[in-house]
DNA sequence: TTATTTGTACCGACCGTTCTGTTTGCTTAT
DNA sequence: ATAAGCAAACAGAACGGTCGGTACAAATAA
C-alpha cells in the first residue's frame, strides 16, 4: 500500500494548475509532467479525469474553508472588520496567484451548464463557505454593524457573490484594487447608520 | 462575391455555443454542424478559432449594449426602478437560456489568465456595459434614491460585479430566485436613508 | 508466491488547421 | 449578347498533433 506518488501531492499540483489553466484546456499529461509521476500512478489513483476533479474540488473546498475559518476566528477586532480584512486580503493575495481567482468560481462558470456532478459539487463547495461566513455575519448584526432585520444568510450570499464577480473581473483586468475598493463599498453600504 | 453562409448567422449561432459550453469544450466541427457551413467556408470567413471568438465577442457586447440601454431607457418608472428590473429580467430569462449566464463573465472566468486577447477583449466590454449603466445610476442619485456623495462609478461597479457574481453561481445551482434576491438586498442597501 | 503499483507504449477519437479542387458570379472583350 | 477570364467562396478529405484512457510487462511489496 506504499503509494510512491501520494495523492496529496498530485491533488494539490493539479489544483493549482486547475485553477491557473481551467479544466478542459488542462491535459492528464501536464499534470503528470507537472507532479513528477506517471500516467499508470495517476490512473491507479483515479478512475478518471473527471473523477480527479471531483477529488481536486473537494481538497480545494477543505482547504478554504479551514482558511476562512482561521481568518475570521476571534481576536481583537470587531466581526465586520474581520469580515473586511479577509476579502481584501484574498484580493491581495491574487497577484501572487496570477489572477487565478477562486477554483470553486472558475468551475461554477465553465462546467456549471455542462457538467451537472461539478455543478452539484461547486454548489456544495460554494454553501459550505457561506457556512463559514454566515457565524460571523451574525456576529457583526449582534454587534449593530449589520442590520439585524435582515437574513443573516441573505447578507452573506450577497457578499460572497460580489466577491466571486469582483474576483472574475480581477481575472481579465490583472488589477486587484477595484475589488478591494467594490468590497469595502458593499459593507459599508450593509453597515447599519 | 456573394456569401452563402453570412458571417452574421454563424456568429450568432457560434456564440449560443460559446455562452453554453465554453470556448475550449466547443469544436469548430460543432459550430459548422450547428450552423449547417463546412470548414471551408468557416476557414474563409475567419483566419483562426481564435479570431472568430474576439467577433464574437464584439457581437455580443454590442448586442448587450442595445439590449441594456433599451431595458434602461427612459420610462415612466425611477431609475432606481428600471435598473432593478433590468437585473430581474437578466435573471428572468435564464432557466429559458439554460443558465449559460453571460458570454462576457463567462469568458473572463475562463481566458482571462490563460489569453491576453481574449481577457483585454472582454475587460472591454465589461466597461462598455457599466458605460450603458452608470448614467441611470447617476440619474437615481439626482432621484435621491442613491447616495449622491458616493462614485457614480463606483456604485455601477459594485452592481454589475453583484450580478456577475450571482449569475455565476446560478450556473451551478440552476436557480435564479436567489440572484434576484441577492440583487435586490443590494439596491436597497444602496438605497439612501 | 501473490497482489499491487509503476512505467511506457499505444489506441482510437478528436482537435484546429490546411489542402486541393470545384463552384460561383462578376468583369471584360468581342 | 455571349463567351473567356478570374478571383473569391465553398466543399470536405486529409494532416499532424493532442486528448483521455488502456494494455501490459516490470518492479515492488505482502
Amino acid at each position: 500500500m506504499n503509494i510512491k506518488h501520494d495523492k496529496e501531492k498530485v491533488i494539490s499540483t493539479g489544483l493549482n494548475l486547475i485553477c491557473s489553466k481551467g479544466y478542459n484546456n488542462l491535459g492528464i499529461d501536464e499534470i503528470c509532467k507537472t507532479t513528477g509521476m506517471t500516467k499508470g500512478a495517476f490512473y491507479n489513483a483515479f478512475k478518471s479525469k473527471e473523477q480527479f476533479l471531483l477529488v481536486a474540488i473537494n481538497a480545494y473546498g477543505e482547504m478554504m474553508v479551514s482558511h476562512l475559518t482561521e481568518q475570521l476566528e476571534h481576536n481583537q477586532s470587531k466581526a465586520i472588520d474581520r469580515i473586511a480584512a479577509m476579502y481584501d486580503d484574498m484580493f491581495d493575495r491574487q497577484p501572487n496567484n496570477n489572477y487565478t481567482g477562486c477554483m470553486i468560481n472558475n468551475l461554477m462558470s465553465e462546467l456549471g451548464v455542462t457538467n451537472q456532478l461539478v455543478s452539484e459539487a461547486t454548489a456544495n463547495e460554494f454553501d459550505n463557505f457561506l457556512s463559514v461566513i454566515e457565524p460571523i455575519v451574525i456576529e457583526a448584526q449582534k454587534d449593530g454593524d449589520f442590520d439585524p432585520s435582515i437574513s443573516s444568510a441573505a447578507i452573506t450570499e450577497l457578499l460572497h457573490s460580489t466577491f466571486y464577480g469582483a474576483l472574475t473581473r480581477a481575472k481579465s483586468t490583472r488589477e486587484y484594487n477595484h475589488g478591494k475598493q467594490t468590497m469595502t463599498l458593499l459593507i459599508n453600504s450593509l453597515r447599519s447608520i
